[in-house]
DNA sequence: TTAGGTGCAAATCTTTTGCAGAAAG
DNA sequence: CTTTCTGCAAAAGATTTGCACCTAA
């Protein structure tokens, strides 16, 4: 953890920033919240808790700095808030999501099964890849199982399944 | 044309829905633009040059309407505005984007590379999937060649190339 | 005549920005 | 000192909502 912040402080450093107590309290929520897709609100609210005199602007700094340090990633889910994850070895380029239109739950996975796609793009297309977003809406496991205990048909046509009416 | 916005109709009908001029309007000028992504206030814009008296709260109404009848997708690539797609039956569930980080142009393609995916997800997590979402952000083929023209290193590092720093 | 729709303006919500003062090299 | 950074408040921009009026089955 300490060696983490370091390495950060190191990178800011490098490009002449600073690791002032706001970002260092604001990296750290990241660190210790590295399982959950937090906004800027939710990331304020944390720093808040041990720091109360940050401001949400200073936060919105700070998280746009760690993005274009490439620290963070800048996440949408469309639901109207931008959401930031750490970049580590673990989920770099590797970093998909389940997204249950049911429950609203989200599951990651971090198998890179995009690789092979990758690859196909360069061939055919020339388009060299940075990275990728891959986001999958659909009904999870428990959800599934609850459907299939109350009698419902096994996937479900109707209002908010995701039926298309092909125009 | 007009058989697509007669299926609409009927579509909205089955649910209580009325195609007014004012939804037709909007819903005319999605399926003249079908190949670019409009935002709302595009849409807005468009539907003003034959429809001046709309509002552009009724323009909001409409997609949101037509989102949730999934007769359009709503998509977000993070610059801050929803986008609207049509969904067809050529571009449904077969929708990706390259997101060039240096022009900014979009290429579509249409291929359905997931499906293979899509069966291993209903494998390994029992997650029916009904949508999904892939966008790939890097360098299209034509900055590319720009950038070697210039002499560049092939593909590049700094600051906005998506490097990582592994924190 | 009644529910669904519309336009307008105001409200909301997230994010950005201007500015004067504070901190750090 | 000079650059970077901060907090606050105001601004900006996208989207939503309240409301009075309108319009078809």
């Amino acid at each position: 953890m300490e060696a983490r912040v370091e390495k950060i402080k190191q990178l800011l450093q490098s490009q002449g920033f600073k690791l002032t107590p706001q970002r260092e309290a604001t990296v750290r929520v990241l660190l210790e919240n590295e399982e959950d897709h937090l906004s800027a609100e939710d990331v304020f609210m944390l720093v808040k808790e041990k720091f109360p005199e940050i401001g949400l602007a200073t936060v919105y700094r700070t998280l746009e700095l760690l993005t274009e340090m490439h620290v963070v990633e800048k996440l949408n889910f469309g639901d109207g808030v931008a959401r930031y994850d750490l970049r580590t070895e673990s989920n770099k380029h590797h970093h998909h999501h389940l997204i249950c239109v049911r429950c609203g739950s989200m599951t990651e996975i971090m198998d890179d099964w995009l690789l092979p796609l990758e690859e196909r793009l360069e061939k055919e297309y020339r388009f060299r890849v940075l990275d990728h977003r891959l986001d999958f809406q659909g009904v999870c496991a428990s959800c599934r199982e609850k459907e299939e205990a109350e009698g419902k048909e096994p996937s479900g046509a109707g209002a908010e399944t995701g039926v298309t009416y092909n125009v």
